[in-house]
DNA sequence: CTGAAAGCGCTTACAG
DNA sequence: CTGAAAGCGCTTACAG
């Protein structure tokens, strides 16, 4: 069924069909009631592939992300979604599965030859795959905007989290509780995220004045197994270990089974830090301290920051004062539960 | 840039640069090579919405998700979005944020009007929704297909997860460790599989010969919260209480974290079984026992069967012996782990 | 207020 | 093997 059979149902020409459809005010009332009516009749849904294609704008935004099975990517993924659809844009998700450059190549070329409005790169940076995006985005005849990851200024613009705020949050708490000897597991190392994290464990190490070496941090995966292992590692290497900072909540659940496994008692014998205020993470045992980060929201400003430029490259003539940011950074938050405890002094 | 600009710079037609574009056999060879060059000179990427209106296929799928926050409706798309891209789908994600009539009719027809080739619901089944989907669907020009929930054969295929079968799965497993006085913390009775895995746990007492009455049963969110609250009531409610089964993971978390708080040991005193095999349950203190839903394999399975009857629907005379089940069960999987332990005889 | 004409960027027959 | 013509289903000027 097409806009031909509605203007032939109802006696006018494909034009005044379309004027109807697109709420045009310039339809004899009489008219519009009828074109109307035998839209509904019919159940007429217009074509919304030639629309986009004659107005050169599809109302489509292109998603890449990567590892919804954790909670962070679909977090994210929950806030663009959400905030796209209250500006009127439907969602093209493409998972990243192998991050090698060929299957980018062939993702980003699938998303422009679909004419999306513009790009969220959701993917954690990871043994520099930003970069080499970056760089591939200079021929896009479309925006794009990078969530999660990286602070650092780029031609494309992003909205992050604060990382390193997240590991000196975390540590800064651990020290206030009286903890001293505070180790880390930290994520993969060839993540951004994990190494910022770390950095901020260290610096807020080093502004107390405490040794940081090799022998407080244990790479680990994400995974609550790794988090296990990183605590045996870290108690082999420190007898007087007295806290652990776990750059998740997965791995910190790790650690909390393997010290319930030693003996060891959490917080009274060791403090435990997480990241992501996973929901799970207030009925661990003990109930966990962790850091949030606003991940949905990361999420929803991504996509605002995108539509603007959209409407930059759509209708600069009534953009031009629109000045979309470089970098915007949120804040995590720390949140205090047993896990970790005011050590009598 | 659009074909035309090829064909200038190649000193072609547009229609020889189309059939470089789709690999026809029918070019010179020192034609298609010239083509072929200027197009990755340019970087042409044709576009797709043209050759979808044209072709009335837009290897797309529509998705309809709900509660992305949840392990089970992430772990499904994820298992949706890795076969759909294998046959060459691209996925139109839309979230379910309210589930009223309204909002669904809209979001329909925004999936159905950029022509999508299939759509795949996969909201789970509360309040009869999905009665009204199935009825709506009778108008679509395309197919669709459900995933998760209901068995009940409908005019809609489903591909579905035995869900009363997890619930006797978990409860027999509780009977053969000793258990005879065995809770439920149900799911919302609004979900079909909430009221699933209950009857499943009904029916494995009542095989056995005990007791079920309206005392063992409280009724969770499917949060931890409500486990932990749902503990309580059952023990309140049951001095003689020897197990419980959780609806799903979370609320068992809930529930070992209560029996933690009241000093009842698991699983000497309490053995607690639960539904997921969220990734975090192995290191639940003590490890969960659970059971696992094939949940990804659940979402490929159901883009594998839409893509039949799209495929039976594009070329129907390619396809007539092609048949595609309208009800496809996925047996659940008992995962035994210290929650749940044999009882001394 | 309404319709005839042109066009968006491709592909599909058709002709040579 | 290659190109001129028609068409997919709409919207955008343009004319009246």
């Amino acid at each position: 069924m097409t806009i031909k059979d509605v203007a032939g149902a109802a006696g006018v020409s494909t034009q005044t069909v379309s004027r109807v459809l697109n709420n045009r005010p310039d339809v004899a009332p009489e008219t519009f009631q009828r074109v109307e009516e035998v839209i509904k009749q019919l159940g007429f849904v217009p074509n919304a592939l030639v629309r986009s294609l004659i107005q050169g704008r599809s109302h489509t935004l292109g998603v890449v992300a990567y590892g919804l099975e954790y909670f962070g990517p679909s977090r994210t993924l929950a806030g663009i979604e959400k905030q796209a659809n209250e500006l009127g844009y439907s969602i093209f998700l493409s998972l990243l599965h192998r991050p090698n450059p060929d299957d980018i190549e062939q993702l980003f070329r699938n998303l422009l030859a679909r004419q999306v409005d513009g790009i969220i790169w959701a993917v954690p940076e990871y043994e520099d795959n930003r970069a080499w995006v970056e760089e591939k985005s200079l021929d896009f005849p479309v925006p794009m905007i990078f969530v999660r990851g990286m602070t650092k200024p780029t031609a494309v613009p992003i909205v992050g989290i604060d990382n390193q705020a997240i590991g000196y949050l975390a540590t800064e708490h651990l020290l206030a509780t009286g903890a001293r000897r505070i180790g880390i597991v930290t994520g993969p190392l060839t993540w951004w995220e994990a190494r910022e994290r770390q950095r901020g464990w260290q610096e807020a190490l080093t502004v107390h004045g405490l040794e940081v070496n090799d022998r407080l941090m244990v790479e680990g995966d994400w995974n609550a197994p790794s988090g296990e292992r990183g605590l045996h590692q870290l108690l082999a290497q420190n007898t007087d270990l007295d806290a652990v900072f776990a750059s998740n909540d997965q791995m910190a659940l790790g650690i909390l089974y393997a010290a319930h496994r030693l003996g060891r008692r959490v917080p009274e014998d060791l403090s435990v830090v997480g990241v992501d205020n996973i929901p799970e993470s207030a009925h661990f045992w003990p109930p966990l301290t962790t850091v949030r980060q606003r991940l949905q929201e990361a999420g929803a400003q991504a996509v605002m920051e995108l539509d603007q430029m959209i409407q930059m490259v759509k209708r600069p003539q009534q953009n031009q004062d629109q000045v979309v940011p470089n970098v915007t950074l949120l804040q995590p938050e720390l949140i205090i539960r047993e896990s970790s405890r005011l050590l009598a002094s």
